[in-house]
DNA sequence: TCCCTAAGTCATCGATCGATGACTTACCTG
DNA sequence: CAGGTAAGTCATCGATCGATGACTTAGGGA
């Protein structure tokens, strides 16, 4: 006996694992056959739950349980938060990348653009926006504070520069700082290291 | 007759399509079958000159004519001509995206990594280097400008965020001379409006 | 204990993909 | 104009994918 036969319970695990199978493999990448292989459940299952892939793909990412867990606390400690979550964390499950990150493989289905887009910018973006406060073009900052850190995290998981493949969370925080006071006009501390 | 029969020049035009397909739809997206489709010719011929799809995609990778025009002239208008070329270029037939931006799509498959990776690192990073000079740190922070030009150019055309993508090239020179001035604690000239 | 409902399975379809090998046709040479 | 060679085509294979519908089996209530 694998498991109990519990509709709930079943398609919940079939959610996760599709998750963790979306991120990872992108759309194409990802078949459904995978997804019910990792829960041990026939394939044919998943389409009586969800009635078909681009469903599973969409309910999938809709009940995204923890994306993100977004930092709170001092806003001038949130970048390096966001560093540390976007780039430095162990998404050991996702292949070694953010999920977020992973996720924009499959950007060419309208569905993930959608989904990746509510994510950053009720996730990310909202949580930035305090920092640009007090000047002018303020979302235009916070977004483009965003882009850097996107863009840290892709060229090192993704591309696989030499330099910043090797860069240290320390390495990485005075540049932090120095851009985020040029593009906030305030100060970014450097937490101590732990 | 559609055109003659030239082995050289119909594996140049299979070539200049494969690119494009693989750019736009990524590595699994881009079928043989496509490819050929665009030239006009038989798919099983894809297969007599380049032997298999992955090497087909290696070689329109490695033989790619002009993935990139990097620009040269004065080291402080680079910045400002990256971003022209990563951010603002119409890159119509490669689905509006910056053909660098498209590949990573395919980023899932390990010749497809090398290449960008390639591209990223004797392109962008070689023609930027030079900004950094004088700077401890010279490589990370030429590789953290890098970052945020990719970064923006994902933010606006992959994702969509709602401010960047409606920013102009006229929003954005500011904070990329703010920004490379922070980063590479030199001026970044603005060019004029043209 | 019986049995009915729902959870889960099996067999299979049609489409598409990469790939192969035998075939046909166009062009150049003598 | 004849003929050989190389460019290009056709038929087809095996694997995989999403999807469907009929089937089997587990398990709780009477």
């Amino acid at each position: 006996m694998a498991h109990k036969r519990d509709r709930e319970a079943t398609r919940a695990r079939l959610l996760d694992c599709a998750r963790v199978r979306f991120a990872r493999d992108g759309y194409d990448g990802a078949s459904v056959r995978d997804v019910a292989g990792d829960v041990g459940v026939d394939p044919a299952l998943v389409f009586r739950y969800f009635g078909s892939k681009s469903k599973l793909f969409t309910e999938a990412m809709a009940t995204s349980s923890a994306p993100v867990v977004l930092p709170d606390g001092p806003v001038d400690e949130l970048p390096a938060k966001l560093l540390r979550d976007l780039v430095f964390e162990d998404w050991a499950e996702y292949a070694g990348e953010h999920p977020l990150i992973a996720m924009l493989r499959s950007a060419g289905h309208e569905d993930m653009r959608d989904r990746v887009r509510e994510q950053v910018c009720n996730g990310y973006l909202g949580v930035l926006k305090e920092l640009a406060d007090g000047n002018d073009d303020a979302e235009l900052r916070t977004e483009l504070f965003a882009a850097w850190l996107l863009g840290i995290g892709i060229l090192r998981t993704a591309v696989g520069t030499p330099t910043l493949a090797k860069a240290t969370e320390q390495d990485l925080l005075p540049h932090l700082a120095t851009v985020g006071e040029a593009l906030f006009g305030r100060p970014i501390p450097i937490p101590a290291e732990d």
